[in-house]
DNA sequence: CTGGATCCAATTTGATACTG
DNA sequence: CAGTATCAAATTGGATCCAG
């Protein structure tokens, strides 16, 4: 558990962690969990997606969309039919993203009561 | 594939993710996942995070290390010497969150590629 | 229905200076 | 060394109106 032994430096370590923070950003925003949680059952609608994702607004829920869009998660179809109709759909490597992020998921799961238990601790020490 | 599959709505599958998404955000934070990256590797000093962190201010550091310390993922260790000294720690649950990480870690190095394509040919496709 | 554009309020962050 | 305090700047978010 030490990192003297091995014969990578933490800098080193963390050095190569970067790049995939900045990455990683554009997935940790408020609303893209939730849109790709949505988005991984099947094709889902803009009106959908407004009324599914908690309390996303309508402008938030436009500005994620094209992030994930622009990065490739997201898959947009439009129907040229009146009124519009436009479908959002997991590309292949969102679907790969949804299952890793099921990890962490199963984790915030696993302690959310110890979690709780700690704020609730912190908070009391310093109340003190 | 399609949510037509299963006896759960999407509003139903959402809402139980929702939750977690709040877990999430504290670890989501723009710096929470290179602090832990950091400390994963052994007990480590304030001073040391702040030259390994990246661009991370002093302020930013103090705020994020009371976050997770408050979550009970950090353990803050201080040393009554003086100068003074301080190690952070990761705590059990911090450690397995850490394991979970390395799989989004994974996800983001193998698509850092893709990613960065995804975003040139959408930029290139609005400028056309 | 699906969004783009704009204005404004709230939140977040960085820079800097100071302290035990 | 390990922070805290303060102020200004930047970012983000919501509300609203308009349009294909």
């Amino acid at each position: 558990m030490s990192q003297r032994n091995t014969g990578v430096t933490r800098e080193e370590f963390v050095e190569e962690a970067c790049p995939i923070v900045e990455v990683l950003d554009h997935v940790a925003g408020k609303w893209a969990i939730g849109i790709i949680v949505a988005a991984a059952r099947g094709p889902v609608r803009f009106t959908e997606l407004e009324r599914t994702v908690n309390g996303i607004s309508r402008r938030m829920l436009t500005l994620t969309l094209r992030k994930l869009e622009r990065d490739g998660l997201l898959h947009r179809t439009v129907y040229p039919t009146v009124p519009p109709k436009v479908e959002y759909s997991l590309t292949d490597i969102a679907r790969e993203l949804h299952e890793s992020l099921s990890s962490l998921v199963d984790w915030a799961e696993r302690h959310r009561g110890t979690i709780a238990a700690a704020r609730r601790s912190y908070d009391g020490a310093a109340a003190s």
